[in-house]
DNA sequence: GTCTATACGTAGATAGAC
DNA sequence: GTCTATCTACGTATAGAC
């Protein structure tokens, strides 16, 4: 199979298997029979399994960049923006959990340079969800900055716990979460 | 040393490095290290992991135990309640994140028996939430179930998010959250 | 209870053929 | 690019001495 093909196809189910079983419980060996090729190849593309953990990381970037930009052009209110993120999340999690909590959980075992990337992952999400909720905000503007990035914690941390429990006990709490977040934007 | 300080030690321990790194990334080999015996030692107290794990699991069920029964005897409001809770929940996590959201993102990892009581840990968590949220409403009681098991997740998420940030990005948010709930509590 | 020693599998990684 | 073969390290677990 020709190289970027191959390389995005390791990448992809990699991040699907961070989503599942997190960073530190896959290995090349369940990447390798998975894809039906040897370790080996897979260390061809990746040489250490750091690598192909920062590639993950960048995937999870893109796909927060491809959100951003698709947003901004958008002349939606504040409230369908904020479903449109959350049902592109949901999505993008596809059986498992919020791949950035799967790493921010595997924190301390990640490699230096994971970490930091797991960082500006971080930052990058709550700064998109800062971004949406700043414009619906109408409050003083002193106060509005801090109340702003709380509500953004609040928002990231429901979806993402959402997702947990979902798994973890098989009931999908999503819409009961996502009625109590909509009665704090409108606060 | 006796058995049962042993037994204790190590329990303690693993519960720690569950907050820390997780169950799949903790080793016989840290545990031993880190309390100055061998690896056969443990496995005498612990024969399998999953022992060990089951163990840690009824551990952290103890200390929710042990607030529930501390918080129903007493006569505080819900707010104080809720405040009590948390404090007491973040104090149990010490430096890492909550356990239970530790575990419940190994969940696909995890042995069975483990699974199980994984589920009936997050269970109960929520059957607290409830009791102490239940005694505040007062609204139509038909909507109130429904609407007090929604802010129940959306108080554990946002506990259990505000822990993962301030690993992540060394920043404290709790305070900031903890007033977006109590706007939601006091609607 | 704790030790030494060891077995056995798996994980991350490399060398060299094709 | 992918393979076979191999290496070293580590993880879980057990046997038997003290």
């Amino acid at each position: 199979m020709e190289k970027e093909n191959r390389k995005t196809q390791i990448v992809d189910l990699a991040l699907q298997l961070i989503r599942e079983k997190g960073y530190v419980a896959i290995s090349y060996d369940d990447l390798s029979k998975q894809l039906g090729v040897t370790k080996a190849s897979i260390h061809y593309h990746f040489e250490k399994k750091e690598d192909l953990g920062v590639a993950v990381t960048e995937r999870i970037g893109q796909n927060l960049e491809s959100f951003l930009s698709s947003i901004t052009k958008s002349a939606m209110t504040v409230e369908e923006k904020l479903k449109q993120y959350t049902v592109r999340q949901i999505a993008f999690c596809g059986e498992g959990i919020c791949p950035i909590s799967s790493l921010q959980s595997d924190f301390l075992s990640l490699p230096d340079l994971m970490k930091q990337k797991v960082k500006e992952l971080s930052q990058f999400e709550l700064k998109i969800l800062i971004t949406i909720l700043t414009e619906g905000h109408n409050k003083d503007v002193d106060q509005a900055a801090e109340e702003v990035e709380a509500l953004a914690y609040t928002v990231l941390s429901c979806i993402k716990g959402a997702l947990q429990y979902k798994r973890t006990l098989g009931k999908d709490v999503l819409p009961q979460i996502l009625n109590q977040l909509n009665r704090l934007v409108q606060l």
